[in-house]
DNA sequence: GAATAAATTACACGCTTGAATAATTTTGAA
DNA sequence: TTCAAAATTATTCAAGCGTGTAATTTATTC
């Protein structure tokens, strides 16, 4: 964690640091992407300044440049990044799903997969929560930009995931599947990246920090929803 | 809408705009608020300048200062606006409903009294919409400032709504209704506010401008999942 | 070992930002 | 009528912004 010593010389008497390549592998692009995206998560694209970052990444602002060319690049590297792991996850699981003998998939099944991919990294600490932040912020962020990445992040996944509810619950009709699927995204997102909502309102009680008791929670209520009007009741 | 002639002034021949106190009634606060409204809902707080909204409300830039102080001033007076308009119209709703004869309310009826203010501002269009999307983003915006801010405005509403839940779902245990709330709360705004996820997963088929539909899918989902575990299953 | 490419820093540029101040005009009360 | 308070604009300020450029050092290749 502690990224001290990059250029590991000990007795430099140079007042000022040391410019050009350093020697050993360099502290690379993923630095500068790991600590933007914390910072992105927590102020926002507009709140976040190029300063912020290549200090917090220990690393000249102008190194920005060079590896990314402008600061709305990196905003869409970093958002990719954390997108398409979401989404390359998330459709492995549902392969796995579907490739599996014995029926088709229950709608808990369905469920969980979709959500496994966000509860693993909420289980990271507070990096993985600033990573869920950063998606969860996409709805909003740079306006004409980030549609189209959040198109290309989300839109075949999602789509999968819809096709596969729709044969669990066969009942449905299309249309409310898909308003469904916005109703189910908007509480997972909302619910774990919560700020402090659930311990206001429960005087502390309850904490959205539990990540099993997350997946225990909100499982339940997002399948009752998904049933709701429908024959199907098990267990 | 269109906050033309602020003056009233028609054959002023000066080049320069006149200072001083304009006559007739002023421009109010009120012009600033409103516009400021609208783009801290479309851009954010870190993305909004004073300037932006001083252009927009067609007003300079001091006079901001003189009546707010200063932006986060200006901020909070925004959002305690709307934030206390939802707020008050709920607690309407819900007396109204515990006050009524016949019996405690029916779920769907408390969720539907919760809803209901917003769906209202979501029927007046971009500037309903717009509102909403301030609200929306509270979630994540200047950390410290609005944390607060949020406990005053949601914190006792939505406790009582949450008893009202409890109280018409009384098989479920405390800390489950808490987290059913959050997942509500979720699903609701980032279906009310969604820009254009429901387009593009239904292909053009479904759309979230359409107050009335929204109600009619988001009221069963929710209810749904609110009974999730639970016998009751009306209709 | 010389030459080239890669990685890094320092620094400067023009622009925008939030804030502050001073000047000005109008209103309304004495 | 006079005058203080209120409402408004013009202008200025220092700080911070994203970006661009040149200099510098290291690693690699021939």
């Amino acid at each position: 964690m502690t990224a001290q010593a990059p250029t590991m010389r000990p007795a430099s008497r140079r007042k000022t640091v040391r410019r050009g390549r350093p020697p050993g592998e360099s502290p690379t692009p993923r630095q500068i992407i790991d600590f933007a995206e914390a910072a992105f998560a927590a102020r926002g694209y507009a709140g976040t300044s190029l300063r912020d970052i290549s200090e917090g990444a220990r690393v000249n602002p102008a190194l920005i440049r060079y590896y990314f060319g402008s600061k709305e690049k990196l905003f869409c590297e970093v958002v990719l990044r954390r997108g398409r792991q979401v989404t390359r996850e998330r459709i492995r699981l549902l392969d796995e799903l579907e490739r599996r003998p014995g029926g088709p998939a229950e709608i808990e099944e369905i469920v969980h997969a979709f959500l496994r991919p966000v509860a693993e990294m909420r289980r990271e600490g507070p990096s993985g929560l600033a990573s869920l932040r950063l998606i969860a912020r996409l709805q909003s962020e740079p306006q004409a930009l980030i549609r189209e990445l959040r198109r290309r992040i989300w839109r075949d996944s999602t789509r999968r995931y819809i096709a596969a509810i729709h044969r669990a619950l066969p009942e449905l009709d299309a249309a409310t599947v898909y308003w469904r699927m916005i109703a189910l995204i908007g509480a997972y997102i909302y619910a774990i990246t919560d700020a402090n909502n659930l311990r206001l309102f429960s005087d502390g009680r309850c904490s959205s920090d539990d990540v099993d008791e997350l997946l225990r929670q909100l499982v339940p209520f997002l399948c009752g929803g998904l049933q709701a009007g429908t024959a199907s009741r098990p267990s």
